[in-house]
RNA sequence: CGGGGUGUAGCGCAGCCUGGUAGCGCACUUGACUGGGGGUCAAGUGGUCGUCAGUUCAAAUCUGGCCACCCCGACCA
């Protein structure tokens, strides 16, 4: 704890990012701790920010003609057995239930970790024939994954996400389907919560465990960090063996089915908070802010009533034109401090109304950006809220972009390559793709591949050349990403 | 599991060395004043001092065990 904390103030970013990353997430009453070690509360603010994710992503999946879904939370202990590597990488974290109703249950169950498996295993039974496929399913819920060093949002031991499975006749069909929630994930992270995200293919040492081929969207923290904001699996037909999920085809064939899953998880919200913050605490983006724009009525004892009143109709104003605004009709607390509460939790706009504005015409207009007072007319500042919004959330995406892209670097030596790690960048370089090399890597350099960037994407450009570490030929045809990561 | 640290009011801390029945700031409650950048004054509420045992006439304070939590590392959406 920093000495000059005060109860209004939060850790300085470029003081210690950590602790500066906490007193947001508290300080902007998104979360609390919970009496359970890791587990957090989502408050109610915090709790909205996720609707509108799900909102937002829901919608996508709807229009990509995915279904909806629930499955049970507990597992038969055996089946995270039938897929070897499944279970080794699950293991470690699961919570188990051995005793429920009074009794040691036969089996224990564990509390779901992710359900490729339990989902697997119904799916045996609802697949017959080819033309049962594709089967497109997600659902919205919560898993548990017992880590040994939680961090609200970003790790906590339960977990709210969404995980999309789906089943497919062909490889080729169930590789399409990853790559299009690649984009739809990478899309949303770009446009909705304004990060400059980079999508590509992960090494094989970092695939999720049972995975042909692991996809992700790497985004960079304010302190240089790597965030995986959201990933996509191809898994072949690990699953669909394990659990037997097979169909006749169309040549009358017997075939095991393709299959793929895919994830965004309350991460995402720390991810926000790491781009976008600074030394005032959040800064949210319009298009999944909360709030947009917050009220603040200017008002004495005698004149409370009218101001009020006036403050509500300014609201009603602007949620006519799909505003979300909030009045803050508090009573008791200075101005002063409510601009303060207002920063500290992100909203993209406020809007001051007093009598001499109310007099003018006018309302005083201030982004949580520059934080510049400006004078508008009323009228004006209501008609062009709509503009400013996209205006603030463009500024933002930008931001972020230029300072991701100032901070990745490419090297072609190793005291270049761990000099840049040790200053926080991002850095692109060739591999040999050797699995002990990649651990080696990270031993030496505290830094993991991220991903190899696909071609097309930013940074993924067709290169040749040799190992940053061994020296051997590089694998993957261009230059993997490195980083630390969170 | 390894290293470091902390447990005293809702939060942040002092008191412990040198035992004598608990204090400060913020928050909270009430009232008055105030009101365009974190208000002022006054009066209040709130704690079996992490836990168990020991020493003592007497333990927040001394001794020992245990527990919990936090930070750093290994693991990880």
């Amino acid at each position: 704890m920093s000495k000059e904390k005060n109860n209004f103030s939060v850790t300085p970013r470029s003081q210690d990012f950590n602790e500066w990353y906490n007193d947001v997430v508290i300080k902007a009453d998104l979360a609390d701790d919970s009496p359970v070690r890791g587990a957090m509360v989502v408050k109610p603010y915090g709790w909205a920010l996720w609707e509108n994710v799900q909102k937002v992503l829901d919608a996508e999946f709807k229009a990509t003609n995915h279904e909806a879904l629930a499955f049970p939370m507990f597992i038969p202990m055996s089946f995270l057995a039938k897929e070897a590597q499944h279970v080794e990488g699950f293991a470690p974290e699961l919570a188990v239930v051995t005793h429920a109703g009074g009794h040691l249950l036969e089996e224990p169950l564990v509390v779901r970790p992710t359900s490729e498996t339990i989902i697997g295993h119904m799916w045996s039974k609802w697949v017959r024939s080819y033309r049962d496929l594709p089967l497109l399913h997600y659902q919205w819920g919560s898993v548990v994954r017992w880590e040994l060093r939680p961090r609200k949002f970003l790790r906590t031991t339960e977990f709210y996400w969404h995980e999309g499975h789906t089943a497919h006749a062909s490889s080729e069909e169930a590789v399409e389907e990853t790559l299009k929630l690649l984009e739809i994930y990478k899309n949303f992270a770009r446009n909705y919560a304004a990060m400059p995200v980079i999508s590509g293919v992960k090494t094989p040492s970092e695939r999720f465990a049972g995975a042909v081929d692991t996809y992700s969207i790497e985004a960079m923290m304010g302190d240089g960090k790597a965030l995986q904001a959201g990933t996509s699996h191809y898994l072949g037909q690990n699953f669909a063996k394990a659990f037997e999920v097979n169909f006749q085809a169309k040549d009358q064939s017997q075939q095991f089915a393709h299959t793929t899953s895919w994830a965004i998880s309350t991460r995402i919200i720390g991810g926000i908070i790491m781009t976008h913050g600074d030394d005032k605490g959040l800064v949210l983006p319009p298009m999944l802010a909360p709030f947009q724009v917050v009220i603040v009525p200017i008002f004495k004892s005698d004149n409370q009533d009218l101001m009020l009143a006036e403050a509500r109709k300014l609201a009603l104003e602007l949620r006519a034109l799909g505003v979300r605004v909030k009045v803050d009709e508090r009573d008791g607390v200075s101005n002063g401090f409510k601009y303060n509460d207002w920063e500290m939790r992100g909203v993209p706009f406020r809007l001051e109304l007093g009598p001499r504005d109310l007099e003018a015409g006018n309302v005083v207009l201030v982004s949580r950006l520059s934080g510049e007072k400006a004078i508008v007319a009323r009228g004006e500042a209501v008609a062009g809220m709509t503009a400013q919004l996209e205006g603030f959330q463009a500024e933002l995406l930008a931001r972020a972009t230029t300072f991701r892209d100032e901070r990745i670097k490419t090297a072609d030596t190793w005291d270049e390559f761990t000099r840049l790690l040790e200053q926080g960048f991002f850095v692109r370089a060739f591999h040999c793709g050797d699995a002990d090399s990649e651990k080696q890597i990270k031993e030496l350099t505290k830094a993991s591949t991220r991903c190899i960037p696909l071609t097309g994407e930013v940074y993924g450009d067709l290169e040749e050349g040799v190992c940053i570490h061994t020296g051997k030929p590089s694998a993957y045809g261009k230059r993997v990403i490195f980083a630390r990561a969170y």
